[in-house]
DNA sequence: AAAGCGGGGCC
DNA sequence: GGCCCAGCTTT
């Protein structure tokens, strides 16, 4: 009676009926899921690449509409698409996908590349995405990875190095592949993803709904949730940032971003960071002086953002300011144009500029921001 | 091997 | 506020 827990190649075929069992009567009636079309399945992978599903649901619905193609894809404006993203963070995501799409109808006859090798070779396509692809629109076996998948193996087999490790890593793919159900790879793969996202939840897995749960050594311990071991990730940095608003009339001057880099081709009020002990009004007219050669006098903080991102918090500080009505010379931007909030909201920008085209429209703060303090002086660095 | 890239939801 | 999410690319 004393059986090792550890899944063996004897149990397989019980581990994935029990799976597939539990899949057939549990998963969600996801929109991707009704769909034949590999464009279709494609994106949704594109888009669920670090976003949530319920995110992700009414963007695929309005992006399929606008563009249900992979030829309507490729011959839209980048520009476009990458509108289109809006909002969901990401962008390299947004210009892949086009880049991707205008090979397909290039080297590939307009039809999305039915094996994993192949999709690999398309910018975008690591290797989850290119094995959901091949497993979900195409049949072919081959396992994929993902946080939900990680987390799944992790604790099935009660992995004890931390999964960050590419050593790890490499023993989660052949896990998973060894795992797979191959005459079913499409249908699997989302079925332990699906375990992932409804049972085996990071902080409460729900161990007693769990179909697989006696095969599983991380339960066995009695502490699933140590697993997936994480290693421990580095501290934050605390950064502050300034944007100007200069104003002509009812228009502000927005720059264009360089094709490449962060933020690739997007329309952003001049910004950057304050210097450690700058004064806020001090760091605006020296990031206006260096983004646009423009002198001026930043007069009032308009609005303050805060948001992490990635190993930083930043604090966004928001100033009007008048410019002297010199010449503008770029040197981090390839265009700058005069325009009303309203036209800047249909350029590519990112959220927080958004935020700020929002504000400026219709005169009320988003939700993300607190209000500007009544401090005239703009010293909001504790810098006394 | 590690960092960079967004944003939203949830506890 | 911290953690997490159907990752990919670059250094």
């Amino acid at each position: 009676m004393s059986e090792s827990i550890a899944l063996g190649r004897s149990a397989f075929g019980a581990f994935r009926r029990a799976l597939r069992q539990w899949y057939g009567a549990n998963c969600r009636a996801l929109p991707w899921r009704e769909t034949p079309d590999a464009y279709a399945v494609w994106l949704s992978e594109a888009m669920l690449q670090q976003t949530t599903v319920r995110t992700v649901e009414p963007r695929w619905r309005r992006f399929l509409a606008r563009y249900p193609t992979v030829q309507a894809l490729a011959a839209a404006p980048l520009d476009d698409v990458v509108a289109e993203w809006s909002g969901l963070g990401y962008y390299a995501r947004a210009r892949n996908l086009h880049a991707a799409a205008q090979r397909v109808v290039a080297d590939f006859g307009g039809r999305v590349p039915d094996s994993f090798e192949a999709l690999l070779s398309l910018p975008g396509m690591g290797r989850y995405t290119a094995a959901a692809v091949a497993s979900i629109a195409f049949g072919e076996a081959v396992a994929v990875v993902d946080a939900n998948v990680e987390r799944v193996v992790a604790r099935l087999d009660a992995i004890a190095d931390p999964v960050s490790q590419p050593a790890t890593k490499r023993r989660l793919w052949d896990r998973a592949q060894e795992l797979l159900d191959a005459t079913h790879a499409g249908e699997w793969n989302q079925a332990v993803m699906e375990l992932g996202a409804l049972v085996c939840l990071p902080r409460n897995p729900q161990c007693g709904a769990c179909p697989v749960a006696r095969w599983c050594a991380g339960r066995a311990t009695g502490e699933p949730t140590r697993y997936p071991v994480k290693a421990r990730p580095a501290p934050l940095r605390e950064t502050r940032e300034v944007a100007v608003v200069l104003r002509r009339g009812e228009r502000v001057l927005v720059l264009r971003r360089p094709a490449e880099g962060s933020f690739a081709g997007m329309w952003e009020l001049p910004r950057g960071e304050a210097l450690e002990g700058e004064p806020a009004r001090d760091a605006a007219a020296r990031i206006v002086r260096e983004t646009t050669g423009l002198d001026c006098g930043p007069r009032a903080l308009l609005l303050r953002l805060k948001h992490v991102v990635m190993r930083r918090r930043i604090e966004l500080l928001v100033w009007s300011a008048e410019s002297d009505g010199g010449r503008i010379r770029r040197s981090r931007h390839e265009a700058h144009e005069w325009i009303a909030p309203d036209e800047w909201l249909t350029r590519p920008l990112s959220t927080t500029q958004r935020q700020i085209a929002l504000f400026l429209r219709d005169g009320r703060a988003p939700k993300r921001s607190t209000p500007p303090p009544d401090t005239d002086d703009g010293d909001l660095f504790g810098g006394s």
